[in-house]
DNA sequence: GTCTATAGAGCGATAGAC
DNA sequence: GTCTATCGCTCTATAGAC
């Protein structure tokens, strides 16, 4: 393993991404510097200014990739769901949980970077299309857009919660898992889907 | 206003607790430091550590203070509610909801902190005084003590997900308010508290 | 108990060699 | 496009004067 001589990469920008998610999934998004991302991926630390100008301009790459990633995984569980609506909702609020407990960082990371980070559009963009993937899931449990935006206010803050409290290792007594992080959270939203669907407005008989 | 030249304090260590929960609300718990709590009590970079050797021990301290201050505030709003205990439940969950709001930490600080801070009986005490408020809360509901906890860690990790995602400005395009945070937990609570309470182990009819 | 001063470390960012 | 080297800053923690 060469030390920092003469060095080469495919990608260092790419490589820098995810090299920054993967530090983000041990510390935290407070604590992560460029610095270290370097180290991570065998640089010096000015490499990294490059590709990205500053650090704000690299965790925002990352926000922008995590996006991503997320709203495909959305997307996937969704298709993958039978046809009650509740029970699909229930199945996307617990990736969306997973995804946040496996990563340290979920809607905080990509939408309230993008309110400090001005004007990028790239980022903007990839916070609709999560943005898109909820309410598909949303939607046909309420039938209605402004109950579906109440409904995943309400979900997806219990799935962030649970997720970010086991991160800060509260349930640590209790040796609990991610997999029952996801599970709860799917439970959560079963029970919130569940309540607003009673009223039904979509049925016709 | 003098600067920094023989100045007197009545007493510094709560003057610097109290400063850094402020700072903590401001910033958040990761950003900070024993520097800029010194600096806001108009005190050396030096003077805190004759009251804290590092700033894990003041970090400890602060939870402490915390934890009480939650622990007073939930028996106040849980003695203050009527006699049903699903809408008592829901103004306790809520009034979680605002100091977290408020303050950017809860369970997070207070019991994230117990766990890294080795052997500290203090705070460890004042965790369990807020679990004791919790279960006070929980227990009129489900009847059953394990149920009780499973109640708990539902509707306080939405609470907390909701503050914490308000906090990183998520919300900040619907012009919500703190309010807005504390009235919508509660709302969670109702749900899940009710639809754990349906089966009505003690009702006698 | 508070001050000044300082050691020692990490980080963000830049400059210039190659 | 990456390296080495460096500036300037902030922070934690300690030492010694008062």
């Amino acid at each position: 393993m060469a030390k920092r001589a003469g060095y080469h990469h495919g990608d260092l920008k790419a490589t820098l991404v995810a090299g920054a998610l993967e530090l983000i999934a041990e510390r935290g998004v407070a604590s992560l510097s460029v610095a270290e991302v370097a180290r991570r991926a065998h640089v010096s630390g000015g490499a990294p200014y490059r590709h990205f100008p500053s650090r704000q301009a690299l965790l925002t790459a990352v926000a922008t990739k995590a996006a991503h990633t997320l709203a495909d995984r959305l997307r996937e569980v969704s298709t993958g769901a039978g046809p009650d609506p509740v029970e699909n909702m229930a199945t996307v609020v617990a990736a969306y949980a997973r995804f946040t407990a496996e990563h340290g960082a979920g809607f905080d990371l990509i939408f309230a970077v993008e309110l400090s980070g001005r004007g990028n559009e790239e980022l903007a963009d990839a916070g609709r299309t999560v943005m898109d993937a909820l309410l598909q899931a949303a939607l046909p449990v309420t039938g209605d857009a402004k109950a579906a935006l109440g409904l995943i206010g309400r979900t997806f803050a219990a799935a962030h919660g649970y997720a970010t409290l086991w991160r800060s290792g509260l349930y640590i007594n209790r040796n609990s898992t991610v997999d029952d992080v996801t599970s709860e959270a799917a439970a959560i939203a079963r029970t919130l889907a569940g309540s607003v669907q009673t009223p039904l407005p979509r049925t016709r008989s």
